[in-house]
DNA sequence: GAAAAGCCGAGTAATTTTATCGGGATTTGG
DNA sequence: CCAAATCCCGATAAAATTACTCGGCTTTTC
């Protein structure tokens, strides 16, 4: 029940390019200096955003990445949808989703991933990250 | 963000123990067969099951495996926290726990965690094996 | 035209998960 | 007592997934 480190470290640059929206585009070195992580490791990710649409790129010298809309807009589940894969517990399961799988006890345990896939999206797409970028020190 | 087929065969194998509670103890290879899943494999969760203390074990013949407690006692929380480790979705965040993990964005982005953390474990530990087994059909 | 940046397919390394093996220890029934 | 059924369990192999790297290309600024 684990988010991945891609999973993890996408929502945290996503969170860096929250905070400097409006900042022009902001180069990848930058961010992975920044959050002390591997530089060929957030090109991964950020190609897969770029590619669904939601961070915009600046090619060349002066070149960056930004949030292709204001954080407000974008959704912590949008994130994670995009790097980790439809938001399942099980893999008969994606969203939206209800394959039986043939077993015995298949529809009885069905209703729980049913109800955690749902629990979990409405926690996930609650938060955008312009609320991440504005949560208060004692959230906890 | 999936449950391990260890999860989810764990449930799915304390569900039928569920059924049969009251029944004597099942033999293994009765619920593996029934599943359709390896007898070894579920050997292994087994073991882990019992140790933790959710189900009995009787040796020899005429032996098997039962609950230890009524459907009614036993959440699925339970039964996932001895098979997947703590309901946490970050390392640094275990269950009760809150660790800082020293990155810039840490304190932003952790409270998304926590929520997820605390709704995962709100939905699991709310289902006992006795709602599982009285999910009416049309439950979706 | 050199430096700064993104683009991207392919490949390797590390880790985790899944599954198997092989032999033991107990209990029942004959 | 013996044979069959069944759980016990450490070790390890196989498979899958995840994390990360490489190398070379393209685009833009100065």
């Amino acid at each position: 029940m684990r988010v991945s480190a891609k999973g993890e470290n996408g929502v945290r640059a996503m969170t860096i390019l929250a905070l400097e929206f409006r900042a022009g585009p902001i180069p990848l070195r930058e961010i992975a200096a920044r959050e002390g992580l591997s530089y060929q490791f957030l090109e991964q990710i950020f190609l897969l955003l770029r590619r669904a649409g939601l961070i915009t790129s600046v090619r060349g010298a002066k070149g960056g990445y930004a949030l292709a809309r204001p954080p407000e807009e974008i959704k912590v589940g949008d994130v994670l949808r995009v790097l980790e894969g439809p938001l399942a517990p099980v893999e008969c399961m994606g969203e939206g989703n209800s394959d039986a799988c043939g077993k015995i006890a298949a529809c009885l345990t069905r209703g729980i991933w049913e109800r955690l896939r749902d629990r979990m999206a409405e926690v996930l797409d609650d938060i955008t990250l312009a609320d991440v970028i504005n949560t208060p020190a004692d959230y906890t």
